[in-house]
DNA sequence: CGCCGGTTTGAGTCCATTCAAGAGGAGTGG
DNA sequence: CCACTCCTCTTGAATGGACTCAAACCGGCG
């Protein structure tokens, strides 16, 4: 499986597209040659402005960033959370005006690569190129799956369903346990995921905590049984698209 | 441009493609030499299920179609509308088992590919490829803005924002006018679309015409004043994509 | 120590839901 | 051609879940 000593900063990078589909050594040397310059942002920076002209993607290397959108009256929507290993900009880089804004959740470090690198190297070698492609598609999965949680589930189901998506995705990426995690949001962005007023994202979580789901302290999150918040949550892992392995009991 | 005299039954997806990147006479006849089957479907027939294990990717070639997702206390979201020129699953073939279903809202023709066709055109003819993938980014970018739609916007706002997003994208499909046409759908779809009840879509329907933002007289939608909609909508068509042209007024 | 961002709690309101029933059409079969 | 059914649309009344407004609490940090 042509495993390196390495760290590479564009390891996590390859590891996510291996995810998607296995390399060969060739295809994963192609994805380190990738030109990029590493950058520390701080949390609640600016990554990409809603409107901008993009010309690089991004490569989250540590830390989170979440997209949002603004809408008319002030509110805000958040449609993703990313974390290491994400291509945060596929999106708005390929499409070259960006139609939402990203931003960090926690202190972050990310590589920003040119887009046109991206796609001399999607293309050039396509099984790269598949994998990265794969990867937008799961994206767009977990947003279909996002508009239905919205939609269609009460406050606390949301929530809970923000809390397992979160814990699966963390352990997939070998960033911790799926049951039991540091949250690295505030109560108000975890509303904006959710479509909820804070206040009501507050209750709701104590309820959670109330009927046995969850147990916190601080924004440390602890689920006691993950067959029973999975119920609550009417949560399946299918939307995620992972590979088989920490499948949910 | 290389127009042909044609009606070629792939020429709407020639179309599509060339909607998001111009194609070079010898790429189009690539997209139009992909192999396909025709099949004629009647309105509610389902294209592909949650869960299936999907060989083909599917073209739109006439009707329209949605995208929808079952919830587990029975609710549906609906996450996507599609019509003429859509390719409707290149997300659930790529990825192998779809995560939702697609059903038809009205009688439809689709042209069925194979799945490794798609593929083979994709990184065959980067062009092309270029074309498919920022496709699913605008999906991806539709998907984003429906979440904040459902998310942040009061019911009359979103049954507009849902009306005006239609109007824009029938007239760049050329199937139609922006400000008049017919919706083939029930309010108990739009119900599904906008996370609200049947109920509630009827009572905000009206609404909508007593503040004169639109008249209807059975699914025929009428807009009186762009602009009046747009604001209650809270509309802009920047995250469609759409190349310069038709832009709101 | 005092400020500040985030969390928690309470009380009252409102938007959207639920439940229920009736009206309007389109299609079917007698 | 009418009766009948099914589906969608419409409307009313009552309920309830989530929101707003507002204040207090808490921990971290300068």
């Amino acid at each position: 499986m042509h495993t390196k000593t390495s760290s590479h900063p564009l390891d996590s990078l390859v590891q996510k597209l291996q995810q998607w589909r296995p390399l060969a050594a060739h295809e994963q040397d192609a994805v380190l040659a990738l030109p990029y310059k590493l950058k520390e942002l701080q949390a609640g920076e600016y990554i990409v402005r809603d409107g901008d002209r993009v010309t690089h993607s991004c490569l989250l290397l540590s830390g989170f960033a979440f997209r949002q959108k603004l809408v008319g009256d002030g509110g805000r929507s958040i449609s993703a959370i990313h974390m290491r290993g994400d291509i945060v900009d596929l999106q708005n880089s390929l499409l070259g005006v960006a139609d939402h804004s990203v931003q960090t959740l926690t202190a972050c470090t990310m590589a920003f690569i040119p887009r046109d690198a991206v796609k001399e190297l999607a293309f050039g070698v396509p099984n790269v190129g598949m994998a990265m492609w794969y990867d937008t598609l799961v994206d767009g999965s977990v947003f279909r799956e996002w508009i239905a949680n919205n939609a269609r589930r009460g406050a606390s189901s949301r929530i809970a369903h923000l809390l397992c998506e979160f814990g699966v995705r963390l352990e997939a990426a070998g960033l911790g346990e799926k049951l039991n995690y540091e949250l690295p949001m505030t109560q108000e962005q975890l509303a904006d995921c959710t479509g909820l007023t804070s206040v009501h994202v507050n209750r709701s979580l104590k309820s959670l905590e109330a009927n046995g789901d969850i147990t916190r302290s601080k924004r440390a999150v602890a689920i006691a049984n993950w067959a029973k918040i999975s119920r609550t949550a009417d949560f399946g892992d299918a939307y995620l698209h992972l590979p088989a392995s920490a499948t949910s009991s």
